[in-house]
DNA sequence: TATGACTTTAGAGTAACTCTAAGTCAAGTA
DNA sequence: TACTTGACTTAGAGTTACTCTAAAGTCATA
């Protein structure tokens, strides 16, 4: 069993944006201890690590919910879930392949610096430089 | 030369970003024409793509606009700007790892509904499944 | 028993957009 | 010539998703 503390720092994100979430409606089902401290089994930490996955793959919080609300209604809406993954799956490509474009630039970028750092020359690339 | 408008269609950003950017102090360099419309040359667009590429790694406006002083202030400033942009293509690669991450939970999850459908079995990971 | 470390909540504060309203200007049309 | 349309401008309000603070409850240890 797992209180907020436990599962922030398991799944790497701060205790404030797991109690937000819970606020927010997306751990339903995460039991209370007679102090009404919040305990996680071990079975709904896949569920928070889910929920971050969406987020970190830019889902926002309305839509995790609407997925959140589709588990609950049960076996029926499996293929509507289906859909939300296979689309969530095909969005993090996407920033796979924008991600990647970035690190081309900045890859030139770090290049461009090396050379001028080592040819000691002038930064012309520079819309504003004084020199 | 290009308008607001064009270079929000050229970069995939928003005309309210570039606004936003521009208001924030991001295009020092940029002119404006007799109607005071900001008009972005060539070479300015490739500032824009880096200050988009900053962005999309998470860096925040606050450093973005301390990187943009540091050019202001001219050459003397190349080793810092350069350790600036390893540090940041450091966080993009991680980034990158992460995203693989969820790819690959994306890719788990994905599975399973698939085989869920196939074989018209219960889902029995959803901890509220009511069935 | 009191100190400290933990939890809870409501609600204020923040970053980075995102949108709206009101205004200027130039070009096209009746 | 007057009017409308459309692109651009600004200030500032609104939104999302946190992020933080304050007040209060519980429990172990000194």
């Amino acid at each position: 069993m797992y209180t907020v503390k436990d599962v922030a720092k398991k799944l790497e994100v701060s205790e404030h944006t797991i109690r937000f979430w819970a606020k927010s409606g997306f751990f339903p089902f995460v039991k209370r201890n007679n102090n009404n401290i919040r305990l996680f089994e071990e079975k709904d930490l896949e569920w928070v690590r889910i929920v971050k996955c969406l987020r970190s793959v830019g889902i926002d919080n309305k839509s995790i919910k609407r997925y959140i609300e589709l588990c609950i209604k049960g076996d029926s809406t499996i293929k509507e879930r289906y859909d939300i993954i296979k689309k969530t799956k095909e969005k993090a490509q996407e920033q796979m392949s924008e991600l990647e474009n970035q690190l081309n630039l900045l890859n030139f970028k770090e290049n461009y610096y090396v050379e001028l750092i080592k040819n000691n020359s002038k930064d012309t690339w520079n819309p504003m430089n004084k020199n």
